[in-house]
DNA sequence: ACTTCTACCTGAGCGC
DNA sequence: TGCGCTCAGGTAGAAG
């Protein structure tokens, strides 16, 4: 479940394997998945150019070419972006392959096909999504006093809250769950209602579960992978993701799990409130 | 303008 | 062993 810290080190590992490289052929597997332009000019346009850097916006990452369009790319839930030598085996569920040079070759491989493709920088298109996203945990953008003021116009729960794109970019379903652990709050509180107090403890949980998630490689489960198929440690770090029935780490109540805005949460049914 | 719900998919894990 | 069911979760777009 790629979320800022896994797509960060997607980003970081991709980077050595792709720049400099020159794309000399791209084959869509599976078309839908290409959003813009239709994927048979997606593939012809790209064709030809070579990779300058790999960003990162949020969870988007940009897969910037020499002529300053670049490839954007969503993983989604199940997403990968693997590089692979030439001669490789294909990776299971390809969707999207780009023959490169100096006999590498990119892979997008994607289990449940919800992750998405689209050339960014030719005619103006823009993707609604990447268009809007909030400021990212740990940057300059994202302070104390923003979370407070948007916090005071919600009236949603936190935990809806916090997992809006639009309003802080990044955060999913597991760093959501652990920021909120982290700052003891409960997933059903409405956004208003929190204290100076307890806004302040929000956001330092948020930055720093963001940046234990990246110091440790990202966290995985069943799917994540980097770019060199390498799976993160930060699942044996973590407070209450996927820990229901387990004992809090903090007062050993056993962690109950509730649907919050249809989203599984997971928390201490003590320390939170 | 805001929040909430559902569709989009496949595979894993469960109960029977 | 295998069937059917539920669940997982990011986002767009519809519905409220």
């Amino acid at each position: 479940m790629p979320e800022m810290p896994e797509v960060e080190q997607v980003r970081r590992s991709l980077e050595p394997h792709i720049k400099g490289k020159k794309i000399l052929d791209c084959q869509v597997l599976l078309p839908r998945m290409i959003v813009h332009p239709e994927s048979g000019a997606f593939a012809q346009s790209v064709t030809g150019r070579t990779f300058k850097e790999v960003k990162r916006r949020g969870k988007y990452l940009l897969l910037c070419l020499d002529d300053e369009s670049a490839i954007m790319c969503h993983l989604r839930m199940t997403g990968a972006l693997l590089a692979l030598k030439k001669g490789d085996a294909e990776p299971s569920h390809a969707r999207v392959h780009f023959t490169l040079s100096e006999d590498t070759d990119l892979w997008f491989t994607d289990i449940r096909t919800f992750g998405v493709m689209a050339l960014l920088g030719q005619d103006g298109w823009a993707d609604r999504g990447l268009a809007s996203l909030g400021p990212e945990p740990l940057s300059k953008e994202f302070t104390l006093d923003y979370l407070e003021k948007i916090l005071k116009k919600s009236r949603a729960p936190i935990k809806n809250f916090i997992l809006d794109q639009r309003k802080i970019a990044g955060i999913g379903n597991i760093y959501a769950d652990e920021s909120l652990a982290m700052a003891k709050l409960h997933p059903k509180r409405e956004a208003s209602s929190l204290t100076r107090e307890e806004a302040a403890a929000l956001y330092d949980a948020i930055n720093r579960s963001i940046a234990q998630g990246m110091e440790n490689g990202g966290t995985t489960f069943r799917d994540y992978k980097d770019a060199d198929g390498k799976s993160g440690s930060n699942q044996d770090h973590l407070l209450v993701y996927n820990r229901k029935g387990e004992p809090c780490r903090f007062c050993g109540t056993a962690l109950e799990q509730i649907k919050v805005g249809g989203r599984g949460s997971v928390f201490c049914p003590r320390c939170q409130k």
